[in-house]
DNA sequence: CCAAATTCTTAATCTACATTAAGTTTTTTA
DNA sequence: TAAAAAACTTAATGTAGATTAAGAATTTGG
């Protein structure tokens, strides 16, 4: 596959494709943050005067527009943000509040398009869960049904 | 302590006091998702289509300004959105690769004036572990120092 | 100011998920 | 298209934090 190219700056709107982004913990494990499919926003929203805490590069060929980092100020881009909120606040609830096998039927509802699109390891990457855990899951999930 | 009154409409700006949202998971346990002391801005996150997640309460004497559902398309309050954004990130990418004990230090010195504010059950509540779990990583936080 | 309720702590036991390790399958690339 | 790399699975073992239970401290309310 071919890689757009590795993003580092802003905010991108995603045109095509299918971007990520994700942070790195103390031991350089990967935690993947957000999908950021067609329609979608992505971004370290952090405010300008700290350094940025998420990475974000495309998983897919994609085209993607670039959005000035004064966005904010603009009120057209309102409804991308409120959908980031409340992806955001869902995310947390999860992590707080369900386990892992609840935390992967979540996503497969919400991102039903993106689960057939990224390996299992970024899948479990989101879900805060390391990919063995989330294949022993999925078996037991087989059971389950 | 004398409440200001159960809220649960939409956004607050705090003047002064504190707020906190919270969620209920479904054996009906309490996960704090937000403390919202003066200057801070709380509310469900949802798009307006949606049913609320959050419940929104006083835990002290507090003074607000309710804003209006529509405050999203006003640009004077981006910053507090901004805001927002930034701590709902932190606070994802700490429940997925950060230990309680790790989150606890790291809630020790983002709400330094609040954590003498609120029970520990609260604390716990918000770093999603248990009361007895919070106690626990207390005692060994002071052998450790 | 005393009784009742709630919060906090401690400890024993349990469990979901991590870690480690090894083998298998799929993907990449030369 | 073969070999190397990466991803995926399975299983054994380890551990952070949950659950349960009981007692101590603190707060609340009559």
């Amino acid at each position: 596959m071919q890689e757009f190219g590795e993003l580092n700056t802003k905010v991108y709107h995603v045109i095509s494709g299918l971007l990520r982004s994700y942070t790195l913990d103390k031991k350089g494990k990967e935690h993947i943050f957000m999908f950021a499919p067609e329609g979608w926003v992505v971004g370290d929203n952090i405010t300008p005067d700290l350094p940025c805490e998420l990475y974000i590069d495309a998983i897919e060929d994609s085209v993607v527009y670039v959005l000035p980092k004064d966005i904010n100020r603009e009120n057209k881009n309102a409804a991308a943000f409120i959908k980031r909120l409340a992806v955001l606040q869902k995310r947390v609830i999860m992590l707080m509040s369900a386990s892992a096998m609840e935390r992967y039927e979540h996503f497969e509802k919400t991102y039903p398009d993106i689960i057939s699109r990224v390996t299992q390891k970024m899948i479990a990457s989101y879900l805060g869960i390391t990919p063995e855990a989330l294949s022993t899951l999925k078996k037991a999930r087989l059971k389950k049904k």
